[in-house]
DNA sequence: TGATTACTTAACCATATGGTTGAACATAAA
DNA sequence: TTTATGTTCAACCATATGGTTAAGTAATCA
Protein backbone atom coordinates (compact mmCIF):
# COMPACT_ATOMS: atom_id res chain seq x y z
CA UNK A 1 0.00 0.00 0.00
CA UNK A 2 1.45 3.65 -0.78
CA UNK A 3 1.02 5.82 2.22
CA UNK A 4 -0.86 8.39 1.51
CA UNK A 5 -1.30 9.63 -2.50
CA UNK A 6 -1.53 13.40 -3.01
CA UNK A 7 -4.47 15.55 -3.94
CA UNK A 8 -3.21 16.05 -7.69
CA UNK A 9 -2.51 12.35 -7.58
CA UNK A 10 -6.07 11.84 -6.69
CA UNK A 11 -7.91 14.42 -8.90
CA UNK A 12 -5.90 13.70 -12.03
CA UNK A 13 -6.78 9.60 -11.53
CA UNK A 14 -10.31 10.28 -11.07
CA UNK A 15 -10.58 12.73 -14.31
CA UNK A 16 -9.16 10.03 -16.25
CA UNK A 17 -12.14 7.74 -16.35
CA UNK A 18 -14.26 8.58 -19.26
CA UNK A 19 -17.86 7.03 -16.64
CA UNK A 20 -16.16 9.74 -13.99
CA UNK A 21 -15.72 12.93 -16.81
CA UNK A 22 -19.05 12.27 -17.91
CA UNK A 23 -20.56 12.10 -14.00
CA UNK A 24 -18.60 15.58 -13.69
CA UNK A 25 -19.84 17.39 -17.05
CA UNK A 26 -23.75 16.43 -15.63
CA UNK A 27 -23.02 17.73 -12.37
CA UNK A 28 -21.54 21.01 -13.37
CA UNK A 29 -25.65 21.30 -14.93
CA UNK A 30 -27.51 20.58 -11.10
CA UNK A 31 -26.51 18.32 -8.24
CA UNK A 32 -27.80 14.41 -8.99
CA UNK A 33 -28.86 11.22 -6.18
CA UNK A 34 -26.80 8.31 -7.02
CA UNK A 35 -29.41 6.84 -9.17
CA UNK A 36 -29.56 9.91 -11.40
CA UNK A 37 -26.05 9.53 -12.42
CA UNK A 38 -26.17 6.05 -12.82
CA UNK A 39 -29.50 5.96 -15.05
CA UNK A 40 -27.37 6.44 -18.64
CA UNK A 41 -24.54 4.06 -17.37
CA UNK A 42 -25.00 -0.05 -18.19
CA UNK A 43 -23.22 -0.40 -14.84
CA UNK A 44 -24.55 -1.62 -11.64
CA UNK A 45 -25.25 0.80 -8.88
CA UNK A 46 -22.46 -1.04 -7.03
CA UNK A 47 -20.00 0.25 -9.89
CA UNK A 48 -21.64 3.71 -10.13
CA UNK A 49 -21.02 4.11 -6.40
CA UNK A 50 -17.51 3.19 -6.55
CA UNK A 51 -17.23 5.46 -9.21
CA UNK A 52 -18.66 8.56 -6.89
CA UNK A 53 -16.05 7.43 -4.00
CA UNK A 54 -13.08 8.04 -6.24
CA UNK A 55 -14.46 11.70 -7.21
CA UNK A 56 -15.44 12.20 -3.57
CA UNK A 57 -11.94 11.40 -2.01
CA UNK A 58 -10.20 13.38 -4.35
CA UNK A 59 -12.82 16.39 -3.65
CA UNK A 60 -14.34 17.04 -6.96
CA UNK A 61 -17.79 15.82 -5.62
CA UNK A 62 -20.04 15.84 -2.28
CA UNK A 63 -22.44 13.18 -0.99
CA UNK A 64 -25.06 14.17 1.16
CA UNK A 65 -28.31 12.21 2.12
CA UNK A 66 -31.94 13.07 1.51
CA UNK A 67 -34.09 10.99 2.68
CA UNK A 68 -32.90 7.38 1.74
CA UNK A 69 -30.90 9.07 -1.58
CA UNK A 70 -27.93 10.78 -1.80
CA UNK A 71 -27.24 13.49 -3.25
CA UNK A 72 -24.16 14.55 -5.36
CA UNK A 73 -23.06 18.25 -5.69
CA UNK A 74 -19.76 19.46 -7.73
CA UNK A 75 -17.06 20.81 -5.42
CA UNK A 76 -15.05 23.90 -7.56
CA UNK A 77 -11.76 23.31 -5.11
CA UNK A 78 -9.98 20.61 -6.56
CA UNK A 79 -11.14 21.30 -9.56
CA UNK A 80 -9.70 24.90 -9.52
CA UNK A 81 -6.50 23.53 -8.33
CA UNK A 82 -5.96 21.02 -11.40
CA UNK A 83 -6.83 23.67 -13.79
CA UNK A 84 -4.04 25.82 -12.46
CA UNK A 85 -1.78 23.37 -12.32
CA UNK A 86 -2.78 22.55 -15.95
CA UNK A 87 -2.70 26.21 -16.37
CA UNK A 88 0.88 26.80 -15.63
CA UNK A 89 2.62 24.37 -17.69
CA UNK A 90 0.89 24.77 -20.72
CA UNK A 91 1.41 28.02 -20.86
CA UNK A 92 5.25 27.65 -21.23
CA UNK A 93 5.01 27.56 -25.13
CA UNK A 94 2.81 30.83 -25.50
CA UNK A 95 5.31 32.45 -23.28
CA UNK A 96 8.24 31.36 -25.10
CA UNK A 97 6.67 32.22 -28.54
CA UNK A 98 6.59 35.58 -26.59
CA UNK A 99 10.26 35.84 -26.30
CA UNK A 100 10.99 35.05 -29.52
CA UNK A 101 8.87 37.08 -30.43
CA UNK A 102 10.48 39.84 -28.84
CA UNK A 103 13.66 38.49 -29.04
CA UNK A 104 12.98 38.62 -32.91
CA UNK A 105 11.87 42.21 -32.74
CA UNK A 106 14.87 43.28 -30.60
CA UNK A 107 16.95 41.39 -33.26
CA UNK A 108 15.06 43.89 -36.23
CA UNK A 109 15.99 46.90 -34.33
CA UNK A 110 19.80 46.21 -34.12
CA UNK B 1 -7.88 -4.86 -23.81
CA UNK B 2 -9.67 -1.80 -23.89
CA UNK B 3 -10.24 -0.54 -27.82
CA UNK B 4 -8.63 2.72 -27.14
CA UNK B 5 -8.45 4.91 -24.71
CA UNK B 6 -9.41 8.56 -25.34
CA UNK B 7 -6.81 11.49 -25.50
CA UNK B 8 -8.54 12.80 -22.28
CA UNK B 9 -7.90 9.26 -20.62
CA UNK B 10 -4.70 9.43 -21.73
CA UNK B 11 -3.54 12.99 -20.42
CA UNK B 12 -4.98 12.75 -17.20
CA UNK B 13 -3.95 9.23 -16.34
CA UNK B 14 -0.37 10.56 -17.31
CA UNK B 15 -0.34 13.24 -14.79
CA UNK B 16 -1.96 11.37 -12.19
CA UNK B 17 1.68 10.36 -11.21
CA UNK B 18 3.45 12.05 -9.33
CA UNK B 19 6.92 11.40 -10.85
CA UNK B 20 5.70 12.35 -14.80
CA UNK B 21 4.37 15.59 -13.31
CA UNK B 22 7.64 16.50 -11.66
CA UNK B 23 9.19 15.54 -15.55
CA UNK B 24 6.47 17.92 -16.87
CA UNK B 25 7.38 20.89 -14.49
CA UNK B 26 10.82 20.17 -15.47
CA UNK B 27 10.76 19.86 -19.27
CA UNK B 28 8.57 23.25 -18.83
CA UNK B 29 11.67 24.91 -17.90
CA UNK B 30 14.03 23.42 -20.89
CA UNK B 31 14.21 20.17 -23.07
CA UNK B 32 16.04 17.41 -21.10
CA UNK B 33 17.37 13.86 -22.01
CA UNK B 34 16.11 10.78 -20.73
CA UNK B 35 18.97 10.75 -18.86
CA UNK B 36 18.96 14.08 -17.27
CA UNK B 37 14.98 13.77 -16.55
CA UNK B 38 16.05 10.39 -14.65
CA UNK B 39 18.97 12.24 -12.74
CA UNK B 40 17.07 12.76 -9.49
CA UNK B 41 14.99 9.86 -9.55
CA UNK B 42 15.85 7.07 -7.90
CA UNK B 43 14.27 4.95 -10.24
CA UNK B 44 15.93 2.36 -13.18
CA UNK B 45 16.50 3.78 -16.67
CA UNK B 46 14.08 1.61 -18.08
CA UNK B 47 11.30 2.83 -15.55
CA UNK B 48 12.13 6.38 -16.63
CA UNK B 49 11.30 5.13 -20.18
CA UNK B 50 8.49 3.93 -19.50
CA UNK B 51 6.94 7.11 -17.68
CA UNK B 52 8.50 9.06 -20.40
CA UNK B 53 6.24 6.35 -23.26
CA UNK B 54 3.30 7.15 -21.32
CA UNK B 55 3.30 10.77 -21.41
CA UNK B 56 4.30 10.64 -24.76
CA UNK B 57 1.64 8.21 -25.69
CA UNK B 58 -0.62 11.46 -24.09
CA UNK B 59 1.08 13.83 -26.47
CA UNK B 60 2.51 16.04 -23.76
CA UNK B 61 6.17 15.51 -24.81
CA UNK B 62 7.70 14.29 -27.81
CA UNK B 63 10.97 13.07 -28.14
CA UNK B 64 13.96 13.25 -30.66
CA UNK B 65 16.86 11.40 -31.30
CA UNK B 66 20.22 14.02 -31.26
CA UNK B 67 23.52 11.54 -31.23
CA UNK B 68 22.89 8.75 -28.96
CA UNK B 69 20.28 10.95 -26.64
CA UNK B 70 17.18 11.31 -26.79
CA UNK B 71 15.37 14.99 -26.13
CA UNK B 72 12.58 15.47 -25.01
CA UNK B 73 10.23 18.74 -24.99
CA UNK B 74 7.16 19.45 -24.12
CA UNK B 75 4.09 19.94 -26.57
CA UNK B 76 1.67 22.12 -25.44
CA UNK B 77 -1.39 21.02 -27.39
CA UNK B 78 -2.74 18.40 -24.99
CA UNK B 79 -2.52 19.96 -22.21
CA UNK B 80 -3.91 23.20 -23.52
CA UNK B 81 -7.27 20.49 -24.30
CA UNK B 82 -7.29 19.12 -20.64
CA UNK B 83 -6.78 22.92 -19.36
CA UNK B 84 -9.72 23.65 -21.00
CA UNK B 85 -11.77 20.82 -19.92
CA UNK B 86 -10.93 21.41 -16.43
CA UNK B 87 -11.68 25.17 -17.00
CA UNK B 88 -15.18 24.42 -18.62
CA UNK B 89 -16.45 22.08 -15.62
CA UNK B 90 -14.68 24.02 -12.80
CA UNK B 91 -15.99 27.38 -13.94
CA UNK B 92 -19.85 26.20 -12.63
CA UNK B 93 -19.65 27.06 -9.38
CA UNK B 94 -18.99 31.01 -10.17
CA UNK B 95 -21.64 31.27 -12.77
CA UNK B 96 -24.10 29.65 -9.77
CA UNK B 97 -22.80 32.64 -7.30
CA UNK B 98 -23.12 35.25 -10.20
CA UNK B 99 -26.96 33.69 -11.33
CA UNK B 100 -26.94 33.88 -6.82
CA UNK B 101 -26.15 37.06 -6.94
CA UNK B 102 -28.49 38.71 -9.94
CA UNK B 103 -31.32 36.64 -8.57
CA UNK B 104 -30.80 38.02 -5.11
CA UNK B 105 -30.88 41.98 -6.72
CA UNK B 106 -33.50 41.16 -8.67
CA UNK B 107 -34.92 39.67 -5.82
CA UNK B 108 -34.43 43.13 -4.15
CA UNK B 109 -36.04 44.83 -6.71
CA UNK B 110 -39.35 44.00 -5.85
C1' DT C 1 37.64 -2.78 -34.07
C1' DG C 2 36.07 -3.12 -29.44
C1' DA C 3 34.23 -0.91 -25.40
C1' DT C 4 31.19 2.43 -23.46
C1' DT C 5 27.15 5.23 -23.33
C1' DA C 6 22.31 6.14 -23.88
C1' DC C 7 18.65 4.38 -24.41
C1' DT C 8 14.46 0.79 -25.53
C1' DT C 9 12.27 -3.66 -25.35
C1' DA C 10 10.75 -7.92 -23.26
C1' DA C 11 9.57 -10.63 -19.57
C1' DC C 12 8.21 -10.63 -15.19
C1' DC C 13 6.15 -9.32 -10.44
C1' DA C 14 3.23 -7.02 -6.85
C1' DT C 15 -0.34 -4.02 -6.34
C1' DA C 16 -4.11 -0.99 -8.06
C1' DT C 17 -8.19 -0.43 -10.77
C1' DG C 18 -12.75 -1.15 -12.71
C1' DG C 19 -16.01 -4.15 -12.78
C1' DT C 20 -19.12 -7.92 -10.83
C1' DT C 21 -22.46 -10.33 -7.35
C1' DG C 22 -24.58 -10.84 -2.95
C1' DA C 23 -25.50 -9.30 1.56
C1' DA C 24 -26.37 -5.43 4.69
C1' DC C 25 -28.38 -1.06 6.04
C1' DA C 26 -31.45 2.95 6.38
C1' DT C 27 -35.45 5.18 4.93
C1' DA C 28 -40.02 5.32 2.84
C1' DA C 29 -44.25 3.25 1.53
C1' DA C 30 -48.09 -0.13 2.22
C1' DT D 1 -44.88 -4.32 10.70
C1' DT D 2 -43.71 -5.82 6.38
C1' DT D 3 -41.91 -4.74 2.01
C1' DA D 4 -39.63 -2.08 -1.37
C1' DT D 5 -36.14 1.44 -2.59
C1' DG D 6 -31.66 3.65 -2.59
C1' DT D 7 -27.30 2.93 -1.52
C1' DT D 8 -23.08 1.02 0.44
C1' DC D 9 -19.89 -2.70 1.74
C1' DA D 10 -17.25 -6.99 1.18
C1' DA D 11 -15.42 -10.40 -1.48
C1' DC D 12 -13.90 -11.58 -5.65
C1' DC D 13 -12.02 -11.46 -10.64
C1' DA D 14 -9.50 -9.90 -14.89
C1' DT D 15 -6.69 -6.52 -16.51
C1' DA D 16 -3.76 -2.34 -16.05
C1' DT D 17 -0.03 -0.01 -13.83
C1' DG D 18 4.52 1.00 -11.92
C1' DG D 19 8.35 -1.01 -11.00
C1' DT D 20 12.27 -4.43 -11.69
C1' DT D 21 16.24 -7.02 -14.30
C1' DA D 22 18.35 -8.71 -18.43
C1' DA D 23 19.10 -8.40 -23.09
C1' DG D 24 19.19 -5.75 -27.44
C1' DT D 25 20.21 -1.58 -30.43
C1' DA D 26 22.51 2.47 -31.93
C1' DA D 27 25.91 6.05 -31.59
C1' DT D 28 30.27 7.65 -29.71
C1' DC D 29 34.92 7.02 -27.90
C1' DA D 30 39.54 4.95 -27.68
Amino acid sequence: MVEHKSQADLVFHALSDPTRRMMVERLSQRPLTVSELAEPLAMSMAGVSKHVGVLEKAGIVARHKRGRERVCTLQPDSLLAARDWVERYAQFWSERLDALDTALKEDGDE
